[in-house]
DNA sequence: CTGAAAGCGCTTACAG
DNA sequence: CTGAAAGCGCTTACAG
């Protein structure tokens, strides 16, 4: 009956919406005590309330069904428990990819045992940084996560100093703490593992040249090659842009020359995966006839054929760390500074010894 | 100088959150005119300011570093332009699955190009009720998406009796709209695939019990069986819980055993290739031993050794569809009725005729 | 045409 | 110990 009573106080809170919602004014009213103590009641403190009081007002809530309104807790507070998340501009289908598949893992799976929902900014055109900033910096999120940001984006930097506790992964350079890969190392045992095995006429595939991964793995690529001695045409370095189309396209202008390199070193997985289609289709058996190794040891290497050689690089972890990282700048500790995740080389079933003269397999 | 006027004037907000934040009263006093044609002038209406004066006051909140609090706005206008994602409850690594992240592919493709944020209610237990609705019905989201709630979930209908715009997909039986896929058709189109084969002893992976796909493709399955005379043991049919760990176990208890199916269905991809991986290490050789079939037709299929023969099921089209669908139940029209899309047979290379009695294959 | 004021649903000093 | 009141940052009727 007291129900009731409220039910039918229908509410025309705003255009289309009707909601029947019971506040804190509701509840005191029903009970003829103040607001404030029932809002002591509800949340368990700071001030003491009297036991019968608190389960009458507890009771009387679920009569009501009363839902508490978080906007206005924050709009007080500051704090939404919600975590911003912001993906690297990739066009489409960006929850496609593994890597941020990977980093999004990490962060549901932190997620899940904190008290933190996670809040996906996906229109953000970083290029738009003032209709972003408006977006991130709206008061939704306690703390921004950017996932792998293009080099020099002024948005990072812009949201750090508006005083959002804001972490990055996998690019450096910015005022805020940064967690990435041991790109530096993955590069020299990728490249090692080839030159044990007897390659010297290496191909690199390129990815996003605004990515930090994607640049420092190939200027680290360069300075092996040359500090090595090794082969690599100019022809032999192709962008592919981290997806498996660009690693495609690239194969298939690899396989169309007479020259080819033993062996190709791919900036990640996908790249990888296309490249495997493109030898396939032009009949390049792979490892024999051409080696391929990627970046990322993503769960899929673990599937193609032959499975992928890889250089495993902590996606995952980087994100769960950039999620409790970011929770103890909001609670107010000093943040986990910057650092860099090892990497390490998975030898799997895509490289070997160049067994082939690969100028004998053109047709 | 303006500028730093507000700058230094330092608010301690709350604890731990020194924000330096301007408000639409800074802009107000600021120009000396009200806050009532600052809010006018930054949302250009409904009523309508002087050119001159909108030029000023989008300057000075410029100048002053505003940024509009949308906590404050969503309390009143009761629009949060975020819509909310509640995935199933799959446990930990939740998006690493092919399902989670197709849907969630769908989703962010949609919400690109709306006015839509996405947030991630990772830390729902559907069976604690009271804790999940008070998270879901604090005013955060516009509208909710449930992906494939387990059958019988009390949150969703609750959730949708509250009033907040509800969908639903791939379960079916809730007052709100439901998006799923046509399971029956599935399920008949891979059995006459196996039986067209020559097929006859056929097994089946099971999925998650409490999710309804998993139940509707066993009973489909059944229903097959026994309307055409074919033969399934109870040892197989198994339940994997629709992940690679339960296909990979489900495998080894089948191929242990001296009586074998020469087909399995299995309720999703990920199974199936937990199953290859089981067949691989017994060394039993597919599709010539035993013919697989998969159901959501993953990217995956199409890098596994074999290639896997699949039903595809348009995961990421329901998720859209889904997220229009929501948008416009906010927007104030009706929402598109629950429907069910098509499935469709990819055959690849994981079936085909029971070339040899399996029963010799056993060493 | 524009300003003063009420109010969204809360939290929390401030009085009694 | 508890209530009345101020205020978070906005939107939007209501007056002039």
């Amino acid at each position: 009956m007291l129900y009731n009573t409220f039910r039918t106080e229908l509410r025309n809170v705003s255009r289309n919406v009707f909601y029947i919602v019971a506040t804190i004014k509701d509840i005191a009213k029903t009970l003829n005590i103040s607001v404030s103590t029932v809002s002591y009641a509800l949340n368990g403190g700071p001030r003491t309330v009297p036991q019968h009081v608190k389960d009458k007002v507890l009771t009387t809530a679920k009569e009501l069904g009363y839902r508490p309104n978080r906007n206005a807790r924050s709009l007080i507070t500051r704090r939404t428990n919600t975590i911003g998340v912001v993906p690297p501009q990739l066009g489409t289908n960006i929850a496609m990819s593994p890597f941020i598949r990977d980093s999004l893992n990490g962060i549901v799976n932190e997620s899940e045992s904190s008290h933190y929902d996670v809040l996906l900014f996906t229109r953000c055109d970083q290029s738009q940084t003032e209709e972003m900033l408006n977006d991130v910096l709206d008061g939704r999120v306690d703390g921004l996560i950017f996932l792998a940001p293009p080099i020099g984006s002024s948005s990072v930097n812009l949201v750090y100093d508006f005083g959002l506790p804001t972490v990055v992964t996998c690019s450096n350079g910015y005022a805020a703490p940064c967690y990435s890969s041991d790109n530096r190392h993955g590069v020299q045992i990728a490249m090692d593992h080839l030159v044990s095995l007897g390659h010297r006429k290496i191909g690199h595939l390129e990815g996003r040249p605004t990515l930090e991964d994607s640049v420092s793995r190939k200027t680290y690529f360069l300075e092996y090659v040359q500090e090595n001695g090794l082969i690599c045409k100019d022809d032999w370095i192709i962008c592919g842009n981290f997806d498996p189309e660009g690693g495609y396209l690239a194969g298939k202008h690899i396989f169309e020359s007479q020259d080819r390199p033993t062996a190709i070193f791919c900036g990640n997985d996908e790249m990888a995966f296309g490249l495997i289609r493109a030898a396939r289709e032009y009949g390049i058996k792979i490892p024999e006839e051409l080696s391929i190794i990627g970046f990322d040891d993503s769960s899929l290497c673990n599937f193609t054929y032959p499975l992928l050689t890889s250089v495993r690089q902590p996606i995952e972890e980087l994100a769960s760390f950039a999620f409790r990282s970011i929770i103890e700048m909001i609670e107010g500790h000093s943040p986990s500074s910057s650092s860099v995740f090892p990497t390490e080389l998975i030898i799997r079933e895509s490289t070997s010894n160049p067994t082939k003269d690969n100028y004998a397999s053109i047709q």
